[in-house]
RNA sequence: GCCCGCUUAGCUCAGCGGCAGAGCACCCGCGUGACAGGCGGGAGGUCGGACGGUCAGCACGUCCAGCGGGUACCA
């Protein structure tokens, strides 16, 4: 029996490999890589490996110039999903980058202790035990929540290291840290003592069943059908229609409001009117704020429960008549009392009708309802007593900050949304009715004294009780950027990192924390000044992760995509490579498993160009200085041509890293990695690898290494573990992760002395590369007259190449021949230089002689040809347009003529070989 | 209601004034020496619709349609 191929052997008993094994991978060592790359065990072991260099750590003291990112704090009761993957790829590549370009990088970890989740995970937890959190009274609850997180908060953490997260773990956080208290506290008093902090009734959003307080932009408005009812107020000559889709409010009316104008009603206005099923009397007032185009001109005024009403309330110093408790049961004395607000709805509903008051109704009426942004639950407009942060001032602060370009927005078109929002913000409801969370720093006294207590200030004593309520989570979360490193102290810390160089977060909290951060941030660090005190310099907005089709990912979609599941299926490296090459700025990303599966493909693409190299003796050591600049003049054409398009990738993903271009970035180095060095350059150098010429052989070795080696460095920030496992192995360095960036990009005065951060990638070379696009198009030339041909890739070609071609590739048979897989010389490739031959193209003459099939290649050659006269046509109408001619850039004009004498010659060309073709058989 | 995106190959998306591109999927071939998680070849689009400006439009302008998102105090 022969031996199998092993590749065929699989196949033929359908094995498919297992995606990871055990096997024994660890005994691998340089020069004798496995064939194909397992993941697993790399990662851990190189991940420890990182922590224990130090290199994640920053350095407070460095001269160099510093980089920092804060992570978006995850709520402690998170774990890992595909959003954080996408986030952190991208921050991870970022700061990888930088660190290689030699910048002081500080990626700041830690957690948010995320107010409402964490508590209502803790009290699910007691629901367990059949306890609710009143049961253990507020100091014990916040005592087991405490606990909870010490077991259980900051899982996310840990799943950060299986994505290879470049963290400084010696500088993690935690919202609720002492620390980051006192940040609170402190600004809190600031702010209080500025008059930008006060406590006042106004109508907030409820949630009746989290039962606190919500902010503007915790509730999400849906259109919802709704019941818009008329209804008739008063009796004869004081009768009045008013309409409303919440029936059940008119309980706590205490006023109807028209327009001061509208002279329809203005002989009513400052008379009483009698309000149904109540026998109270209410006033008729006059109010600029209602529209007298809208509906009868006339609306219901419910101060208590509607913002509008309030507003008009206070205007006219009307009561508020509080009909509801906070869990949104009627409380208005009489039949309705004790029913929730959708049992009362229907029921004041046929009490009116009943009692003929009715006019119109008009359902279903599709109106906008707010939508607990946590539960879900409807929420109830509510007149309490809250605190509130005035945002005037620091929200013009925080519109002027990216107005005049002290923070930029990428994309750019992202930053009219955020003006939308900061130069239009409401004030903010601060207070939270909750027990975690950072405590209201104010007390009250008996005689009603209120004092707001600093950090450093003493308690008061006897007589004086703290405020109940919590701060709203993203009050603290806004301090992030300053409070992490060690604000209000003027800690080295602060002075090294702040600001912060880019916030990487969603689209989606742009205004809950970009915005905020921005609002506090100004303010608390004014004191730097304008330019120093902003909490970052560039905001990359990132979008959501979807599924393939673009549909959200959810639960019950079951479309989720879990990383850490494809960390362990295809590694960290495949993951984030697939994450990354979606990342185009503030664009979704579309996930599926076909995706991942190419990103492993090109981990292990990668790993065997490295086998290869491996195999054949690359040269590349740690500096990057494998390449001596007097070894450019005696490179061969394939060495000068892969160079000079190493130096140009190195040029673009500079700058497409620059601008956050994460997929352009991704498609550019697989493709040039794939494409350019695997398919072509290690093709072009195996002859000069295995040839009898040593020094080219060794030259070759040289720039197989550096090409490799670069390469390695530029993909590393985006697929860490199998770069560093791959570029140890061939330079014999200690980590990529500290080689010099290529670019070189390094403020003088922080490089080593001995560090050669210029790698030699020589400049441009355009005569290299367009010698070898010549190659590239004789071998696909040849390759495709095979495959019509139906020729096997190691069969003979009867083919003379004839014309330019030939002189200019001469040099290169060599390179063709193993291109093509031609082994023996005199097999039918004959190269037959013809200087005086100008055409461009290339030309594969055909030896007639042998038994091609003569029928296919006619039909190819004709459809050359009908392609070629229609591109000649169409040139040619171009170029008889005088306007075109007399008008258009010189260069296009040329480019066309170019055009139409090349496409003419291919006709001329194609027209000689079909007439000197012989007919096929059989004719 | 207002604002903003998107609409290009079967699918997901690049391209944003001068020859329609990528990945995956698809078809054909491959006992190939780094890789079958591979190699070579191929097919596939009048760039949502209608007008308009330009020597030149997939790209710009106006209008329309479909989809997505943001935002809002229309009772």
């Amino acid at each position: 029996m022969l031996p199998l191929h092993p590749a065929i052997f699989r196949r033929l008993c359908d094995v498919t490999t297992p995606d990871q094994t055990d096997t024994d991978q660890t005994e691998r060592h340089s020069g004798d890589l496995a064939p194909q790359y397992v993941p697993g065990e790399v990662e851990t072991r190189r991940y420890q490996g990182w922590v224990d260099s130090g290199y994640f750590t920053a350095d407070a003291s460095s001269p160099a110039p510093s980089y920092t990112i804060m992570i978006p704090p995850p709520n402690v009761t998170g774990s890992l999903h595909i959003g954080h993957a996408l986030d952190h790829t991208l921050i991870d590549a970022l700061v990888r980058r930088r660190r290689m370009q030699g910048y002081n990088t500080l990626w700041l970890p830690g957690t948010d202790h995320a107010g409402i989740a964490t508590q209502n995970v803790v009290e699910r937890e007691l629901a367990k035990e059949g306890l609710s959190r009143h049961d253990l009274g507020r100091t014990e609850f916040v005592e087991r929540v405490w606990q909870w997180k010490g077991e259980y908060g900051g899982k996310i953490l840990g799943q950060m290291r299986r994505l290879g997260d470049s963290v400084d773990w010696t500088r993690e956080r935690f919202t609720m840290d002492d620390g980051l208290s006192r940040a609170v506290q402190t600004i809190f008093k600031r702010l209080f003592d500025d008059g930008l902090i006060y406590r006042a009734q106004r109508i907030i959003n409820w949630c009746p069943r989290c039962m606190t307080a919500l902010s503007d932009i915790e509730v999400d408005h849906s259109d919802d059908d709704g019941e818009l009812v008329s209804i008739r107020y008063g009796d004869g000559d004081t009768e009045v229609v008013v309409a409303t889709t919440r029936v059940e409010t008119m309980l706590g009316d205490t006023a109807v409001a028209v327009h001061p104008e509208d002279p329809r009603y203005t002989r009513l206005v400052g008379k009483t009117i009698e309000l149904p099923l109540t026998g109270r009397r209410i006033p008729i007032v006059a109010d600029p704020h209602v529209d007298p185009e809208f509906g009868t001109g006339a609306v219901k005024v419910t101060p208590a429960h509607d913002p509008d009403d309030f507003e008009i309330g206070r205007r006219h110093d009307l009561p508020s008549l509080v009909i509801m408790n906070e869990r949104g049961v009627i409380t208005a004395s009489g039949p309705f009392e004790g029913l929730d607000r959708f049992e009362a709805r229907p029921a004041v509903l046929a009490a009116l009708r009943e009692d003929g008051r009715v006019v119109a109704e008009k359902r279903p009426y599709v109106h906008a309802v707010g939508h607990c942004g946590r539960c879900g639950t409807t929420v109830e407009p509510r007149l309490s007593l809250q605190w509130f942060v005035k945002v005037g001032p620091l929200a013009k602060a925080a519109g002027d900050a990216v107005r005049d370009g002290r923070v930029r927005i990428y994309p750019a078109q992202l930053a009219a949304r955020y003006f939308d929002w900061v130069d239009d913000m409401h004030d903010w409801c601060i207070s939270r009715q909750l027990w975690w969370g950072h405590r209201i720093p104010v007390w009250y006294s008996a005689d009603g004294e209120v004092r707001c207590v600093g950090p450093d200030d003493e308690r008061p004593g006897e007589g004086w009780t703290q405020d109940a309520d919590v701060l709203d989570t993203w009050f603290s979360s806004a301090l992030w950027p300053f409070s992490t490193l060690g604000w209000p102290d003027d800690t080295a810390d602060l002075r090294a990192f702040y600001p912060t160089s880019v916030l990487v977060t969603g689209y989606d909290i742009l205004f809950f924390w970009v915005a905020r951060m921005m609002l506090f941030g100004l303010y608390a660090m004014a004191g730097a000044g304008a330019d120093e005190s902003v909490p970052f310099r560039k905001v990359s907005l990132h979008g959501l992760v979807r599924d393939a089709h673009g549909k959200k990912m959810s639960k019950s979609r079951g479309n989720t995509v879990d990383p850490l599941d494809w960390i362990t299926r295809f590694g960290a490296d495949a993951t984030r490579f697939t994450l990354a090459r979606g990342a185009s700025p503030g664009g979704d990303v579309a996930l599926s498993e076909e995706w991942v599966v190419g990103s492993r493909n090109f981990c292990n693409k990668l790993w065997n160009a490295l086998r290869f190299a491996l195999i054949n003796g690359a040269k590349a050591s740690p500096g990057g200085d494998t390449l001596q600049p007097s070894d450019l003049g005696s490179l061969s054409v394939p060495d000068r041509w892969i160079l000079s398009r190493l130096g140009s990738v190195i040029a673009d993903a500079d700058a497409l890293f620059d601008e956050f271009e994460f997929a352009k970035v991704s498609d550019l180095l697989y493709h040039f990695a794939w494409d350019e060095v695997c398919d072509w350059y290690l093709e072009l150098a195996k002859p000069a690898l295995n040839g009898d010429d040593p020094a080219a052989a060794e030259l070759t070795r040289r720039v197989l290494g550096h090409v490799l080696d670069q390469l390695l460095r530029l993909i590393h920030p985006l697929m860490p573990f199998v770069t560093e496992e791959l570029w140890t192995a061939l330079t014999g360095g200690e980590s990529v992760m500290i080689a010099a960036w290529p670019s070189g990009l390094v403020t003088a005065g922080e490089a080593e002395s001995d560090d050669t951060r210029s790698a030699t990638t020589p400049a441009a070379d355009p005569a290299a590369e367009a010698e070898i696009e010549s190659l590239m198009r004789l071998v696909t030339a040849v390759r495709r007259f095979r495959a019509d041909q139906g020729l096997r890739p190691t069969q003979p070609v009867p083919a003379v190449f004839d014309g330019i071609g030939a002189t200019l590739l001469a040099p290169h048979e060599r390179s063709i021949r193993s291109l093509l897989r031609l082994t023996e010389p005199g097999d039918g490739v004959a190269f037959t230089p013809n200087a005086s031959v100008e055409a461009e193209s290339i030309t594969v003459e055909l030896d007639t002689s042998s038994g091609i099939d003569l029928a296919a290649e006619r039909r190819r050659l004709e459809k050359d040809r009908a392609l070629a006269v229609a591109d000649a046509e169409a040139t040619e109408r171009k170029l008889a347009n005088s306007s075109f001619v007399d008008r258009a850039p010189a260069e296009i004009v040329a480019k066309s003529r170019a055009r139409l004498a090349a496409a003419q010659a291919e006709i001329a060309r194609l027209d000689e070989r079909l007439a000197t073709l012989p007919q096929a058989a059989g004719q």
